[in-house]
DNA sequence: TTGTGCGGAATAATCGATATTATTTCGAAG
DNA sequence: CTTCGAAATAATATCGATTATTCCGCACAA
């Protein structure tokens, strides 16, 4: 019997899924603040559920790298810096390289398509908006990856873009690196992976990667991008 | 009036980080099988604490991908296999290497006493049981990493050590691949490292893993790991 | 005999409440 | 006026119980 429940239609999963993808993309997103403390009692009103969820939620996230936990004092957002940051640019660079040179290394029929269509559903999402721009963007550069036989590898890889993608989003919207020919930057490493050529489709993603880490890495030398916070140490 | 758990005499942290030490080291040697389902409620008599602990313990594991999360259906230990084993080797050969030759090139004397200090105590452990000396090997790897300026990069590390290691302990308690010079093998390591050689050191330390590795793939093909399952309670 | 649908038992997920722990505030002494 | 300490306060961690879901066996019909 395939009965979807009308009271629940945001909620296919558990409470703990929805918490789980609503916190990841409001931490993602910049609507909660790096190094924001994330008090249980304030969520479970906001989210409209029990504290269980939210406990779990904020867990998996932990190990995501995009919560902190304090032992015994709670959780906050994950702090950003240019450190980070570039550990970030730096470990992607090496990791999808690997994966996407296995990738093409496994080439089929099918995962040409997959591509070709993912490619296109991104394209087409342009002018859907960010959000959805960006949903399809990650499945786009994912998919690339997908014909690795490293689910280990894929898993790191995709926990890094999601870390990564929160430094574009605390850019700002206002952020339209679109205006760079990144259009072409894709359509430049599709082909080269449909045809084939590791190197070059290696080299491709890595400078669409590296350009958009050298921008932000601008923005955040002048102050633009971490602002809330004045550490020493 | 301040009654204290006896099962936590010793009672330092919260009852989450215990249980989730408790059943990581309980997955890691084997003791909880691969693909085995892990009831909340067996769990919870059999390390006596409530079903909150060991769910969010669990949680964390699954982050750790050594339980896997049905959704709605409970957890479970991750499977072992021998694609997974390759796909550990290769990533932490990778990931490693690149950590090392970060250390290295970071080199201070500071981190020359934490490398030697380290490798001493892991063989002076050496006939201290097993136990410790697995413990102290640990620390020594990650030791040789830590001088890389790349927290996430050290954290996958450890990641998959643990999750290599696993695979050492199914092999069976009786795997005495000490009789392996692999003391040398760590003296080599420590030497070309402390002399700040990262060509030498990342050499020696890959194939310290590859023989490793190599012997355990031996073993797997022989059906000796992957074995069924004979599940006492 | 085999496939299908129902129902009970088992188990996971969630909630509300309590106890424990950290933090802040207030007051008094130096 | 500053500093120390204890009580008040707020938040977390945990527990017990309730609710929802899945799994398994059995009856019934084709």
């Amino acid at each position: 019997m395939n009965m979807v429940d009308p009271n629940a239609p945001s909620g296919e999963g558990s409470a703990t899924q929805r918490v789980y993808k609503m916190l990841r993309h409001m931490i993602v997103t910049g609507e909660l603040e790096p190094g924001e403390k994330l008090k249980i009692d304030s969520l479970r009103q906001r989210l409209h559920t029990g504290a269980s969820p939210i406990r779990e939620a904020l867990s998996l996230l932990t190990s995501d790298n995009l919560v902190e936990r304090l032992d015994q004092r709670g959780f906050r957002t994950a702090e950003v810096s240019a450190k980070n940051f570039e550990e970030l640019l730096f470990l992607r660079c090496t990791l999808e390289d690997l994966a996407l040179r296995e990738s093409i290394a496994n080439a089929t029929e099918a995962w040409e398509d997959a591509i070709v269509l993912a490619h296109h559903k991104m394209q087409r999402a342009k002018e859907a908006g960010q959000a959805t721009f960006e949903e399809r963007h990650k499945a786009f550069h994912m998919e690339l990856l997908a014909n690795a036989t490293y689910p280990i590898l894929q898993k790191f890889c995709s926990q890094l873009y999601d870390l990564n993608i929160r430094y574009r989003y605390l850019a700002g919207n206002a952020l339209n690196y679109q205006r760079r020919d990144v259009g072409e930057e894709h359509r430049g490493i599709l082909e080269a992976a449909v045809a084939r050529d590791a190197d070059l489709a290696s080299d491709r993603l890595l400078n669409h990667y590296k350009m958009t880490g050298a921008f932000l890495s601008g923005l955040m030398g002048s102050g633009t991008l971490v602002r809330g916070q004045a550490r020493a140490g």
